[in-house]
DNA sequence: GGGGTGAGTGTTAGCGCTCACAAACGGCTC
DNA sequence: GAGCCGTTTGTGAGCGCTAACACTCACCCC
């Protein structure tokens, strides 16, 4: 295993001319005269030869390799912003190294740093959504860019994140704007900013039209919980309107309602939040909100690379708003 | 940015030894007194020393990185094993970087394998499901330390794979043992492997038992088409079992019948395959087959990395059996 | 006492690349 | 024709590490 391919001087050999006129190529620098250029690239198609980048970070003191600590992977969410991130990572040129964390305090985030700056990568971006990584993320070393997402707003490291009170508002005032006297909400953790948010954006909406505001039902985000709550809200008459902090709690309040015999949307209105594949295919299919993991994942890496770069300036705070999924899960409110 | 910490040499000189004891001390070569060890073990600590992979691997002709080409991590089952192949990896010394591609087509499979080569990745993992990938896989350069998951049965690759035919003669025995007469299967894309496999298994155990073996209904993955496959099924009486090829398309059938208004079990038992994690939310929660993800990643990485340590021997096709879950979609046939 | 042995340590030479610098060349100005 | 520019190329050093080898001891055996 592990053979070498040829290297640079090889190329320069075959093309005549110096291996720094080769690297000169690979690098695209200016001053190397077109058919020096093309003469060298047909050596490197020749040989097959492929730049060491070990050997490029060594002298170079960066890697072309980002790192990101997540938890739950596995979750749409997370896994969504991660596929995005990858994507818009390659096209710069930049591998994406995962790093998952069983829990986000500050012992568990930085081991996966430690292990990340172990292998040497140029910068990290923290999915960290919760108080105790905000914690965390202000004793890190801070030697290496880093970039979080979902992160603390009030923190001091840069952060990319979703409008959650803006996608909140838009939600509630779709139920309210169908006709609902007020809307309930079932939140989720306590110690997730995105929860906050979320709970945030739903109180705005309701004071701004003069409703109720009811005391938030808490959660996690599974369908468990969102089972649970349901069972509960099935059994309030009043409820005729539920937002949920995510898709999985609707899944859970959709599956609660159907079992006491109370009918979606015609006896009690759902919006969800997240837009997961599945949520089109709910029963009914449910109406929810979309943050836009794509425009995450590249303000996040512009951030980095920005930060990589060296340049200090830009903004470092970006926020993206989620728009709005209207399907079958909202009608008017019986009577 | 990329400030240098402390080199070797630095350590060495504060410890009082040459470079090359403290490169025995990090590597564990015997050889090395006790009392020497410590002192460079306090230097290390003292300088914050962390030892620069880009060099090392410069120097050995290997990373400790390992690439993984997957499609559509989005889903649960892929980022599922990403997730326990991420653990497994770190637990060996290894980071993973991830490379999604679109299609897993000969172009799409070789570009990103080509991506982690220029990365210098010491092993690829390959999650190549489906017939096109496996042709393309045979064609890649031999000269990586290469692993496919859920690959080709018939192709020369070492593969990893779970045991999709036990899995679905479980599910479809469960559903005769309940007392259906036969069991209908709603199906994957044709040209997957694990499609294949479930058909075969859900065949075998029908003829095991001398039911009638219907036509299997084609599907893709999604609860859209399950939906579509669900919506005839509803509409045939003689239908009392399906077995989904996943959980995604249970929950489209489950949708359907419930349109349809045919009672799940009461009328109709259905059985998944994947175990998502909602799964036992569903309306009503699903049975279904749950495979073994992390078994199936510390087969996959306990393959590569012998294969990297050049070993040659061992098995080069290693199968995990899946378990089935039962919950409460499953019952005996009305009348 | 000469010559082995093995533990423990140091010296040296690269791995493949980029960076700083030097050099060669033509064309221009004065 | 001396001097200067800009273009194009080459030379040398060194990034931080490991592998190969050399060396120094202490100890043992015949």
């Amino acid at each position: 295993m592990a053979i070498r391919g040829p290297a640079m001087t090889d190329v320069a050999r075959l093309a005549g001319v110096s291996h720094q006129t080769v690297s000169r190529v690979l690098n695209k620098h200016p001053y190397v005269r077109e058919q020096t250029r093309l003469r060298v690239e047909a050596a490197i198609v020749e040989l097959g030869y492929r730049p060491n980048r070990a050997a490029r970070a060594l002298v170079t003191g960066r890697s072309q390799v980002i790192g990101v600590v997540a938890q739950n992977t596995t979750l749409y969410g997370p896994a969504s912003l991660l596929a995005a991130l990858e994507q818009v990572a390659a096209e710069a040129g930049f591998a994406v190294s995962v790093g998952s964390v069983r829990d986000l305090d500050h012992r568990s985030i930085s081991a996966v740093v430690e292990r990340h700056l172990m292998h040497g990568v140029a910068g990290i971006v923290v999915i960290a959504p919760v108080e105790s990584a905000g914690a965390a993320l202000e004793r890190l070393p801070k030697e290496v860019p880093l970039v979080t997402v979902d992160g603390d707003p009030r923190g001091s490291v840069p952060l990319v994140t979703v409008d959650q009170a803006a996608g909140a508002r838009e939600a509630t005032r779709h139920l309210l704007d169908a006709g609902h006297r007020t809307v309930w909400h079932v939140s989720g953790p306590a110690d997730w900013f995105d929860s906050a948010g979320r709970i945030q954006g739903w109180r705005e909406a309701l004071l701004a039209a003069g409703a109720e505001v009811p005391a938030p039902v808490p959660a996690d985000w599974s369908a468990a919980s969102g089972y649970r709550c349901g069972q509960m809200l099935a059994r309030m008459p009043e409820v005729t309107a539920v937002f949920t902090a995510n898709d999985h709690l609707a899944l859970g309040v959709l599956r609660a309602m159907h079992e006491y015999g109370r009918r979606v949307p015609a006896e009690i209105s759902v919006v969800g939040f997240d837009d997961v594949p599945e949520a089109a295919y709910f029963i009914p299919p449910l109406t929810t909100v979309r943050p836009g993991f794509a425009a995450v994942a590249r303000a996040s890496l512009d951030l980095l690379l920005t930060q990589i770069e060296g340049a200090a300036g830009g903004e470092l705070r970006q926020t993206i708003a989620p728009i709005l999924v209207a399907r079958n899960s909202v009608a008017a409110p019986p009577g």
